[in-house]
DNA sequence: CCAAAAGTGTTGTCTTTACACCCATGG
DNA sequence: CCATGGGTGTAAAGACAACACTTTTGG
């Protein structure tokens, strides 16, 4: 039938806490050629009687040891016939993001990069990470996607850096504290936690009143006039 | 090597002029089993040697005799093992769109059908329609990409029409011309339009300062502060 | 008491909608 | 001269960024 492979690809993403925290995908480097031991992103076939959603979790379990992604959505298809110059292969990439509590145990392959210094990867890999990151940058402006990455309670300013990671760019507490609250996105959970390590008013806990991903910020230009309710 | 085909699949749509401007899309009556007889999009397979982009321009031209997309872009990939009761088929689907004033030469299977009054039609093709109006009325808030369905010429009351069409919802058209001019799309061309059939004001003609896809609004809610030129 | 961090109040700017009003034409 | 549409002016509402100010903790 056809004479080409059909892949998918997975961009794997996380908020590893620090500091300042830091956006990181999951690679892995590749035993067989080509590109035999470089680093590139967990993939592999779609099977006769698979979807590609299923075939994407079914690798990121085989090959990573990965379960239980907090939000995945389908990012675009790569189907220039030179990107692979072993055999002709078009790929679906996938976007998935783990929160950043998530108890996970991955097989010794896995290795979490930085986006903000990325290695030379296989294929055309670098690319697709670059376009899922423009994704994930703009849903964090109008969406809660930011649920998937953050862990289920939260201090603003660890969202602070979760949101800063992802943006690429400085967030101001306050002003992104009323952006979620008047879009209905977060809410407080009673807990204090502790002081910083130099001391500081201890910061009131949060999380968000949903886990389901939604728009909570749609394209109004031109729209149907929300003040007259239709 | 894949025991499953990978096809492309179109949905070129037209703002039909009249009364009230119409969206259309471009379908043909089926030849062959499965769902012979029935409506469904332009579609056909991706060969070895060639990108899904050079497949469906390919396709549109040798099926329908279409040349001259105004713009183009990817939309989803659909791969449900159910979704071809044949045999097995993965499809890309693209989103084209044609300006209202181009000269087509279309063969005598081409239909333009009302989106707002879909017939029955064939596979998930129903589906991908609707995703595609979905994305399109998402690009008109945000970007110029009314450019690709207007023609090169147009009065206000015309490119009204076409925004109306695309969002389904009345627009102001004294809103539009501001928010467009706002964001530079449109200039205004000396000239003036003729009066309308029971007279009026004759309206003067405008055109999109640029051919080129632009996102002329991105989204900037916590963006880094425009005001402070960084 | 002071530094540090959290949280609140306030102000100015920009975008968008709604709608009143003026303008130019055909009949 | 009047109906018909084109076009401009303006006000009100909302969203956002910036930043000063208050609160609560550790040392």
């Amino acid at each position: 039938m056809a004479k080409y492979r059909h892949e998918v690809l997975a961009v794997v993403l996380r908020a590893a806490d620090g500091e300042q925290a830091r956006l990181k995908v999951l690679v892995r480097r590749r035993e067989h050629e080509p590109f035999a031991g470089e680093l590139a992103l967990p993939s592999g076939p779609v099977e006769v009687d698979e979807s590609m959603e299923d075939a994407v979790t079914r690798h990121l379990a085989s090959q990573l040891g990965l379960a239980g992604l907090a939000h995945r959505e389908q990012l675009e298809t790569y189907s220039d016939p030179e990107r692979d110059p072993f055999e002709r292969t078009i790929a679906t990439a996938y976007l998935g993001l783990v929160p950043s509590d998530a108890e996970l145990s991955l097989v010794s392959e896995a290795v979490w990069v930085d986006v903000t210094d990325l290695p030379e990867m296989a294929f055309d890999h670098h690319l697709v990470i670059e376009s899922a990151l423009k994704r994930l940058r703009g849903k964090f402006s109008y969406t809660n996607i930011a649920f998937a990455l953050a862990p289920a309670e939260f201090t603003m300013a660890s969202l602070r850096g979760i949101y800063e990671a992802a943006l690429g760019h400085e967030v101001d507490v306050t002003n992104l504290l009323r952006v979620l609250q008047r879009r209905g996105q977060i809410e407080r959970v009673g807990t204090l936690a502790g002081s910083g390590a130099r001391g500081g008013r201890p910061p009131s806990t949060w999380k968000f009143t949903s886990n389901e991903y939604q728009v909570t910020d749609p394209f109004a230009a031109l729209g149907p006039g929300r003040r007259t309710t239709v």
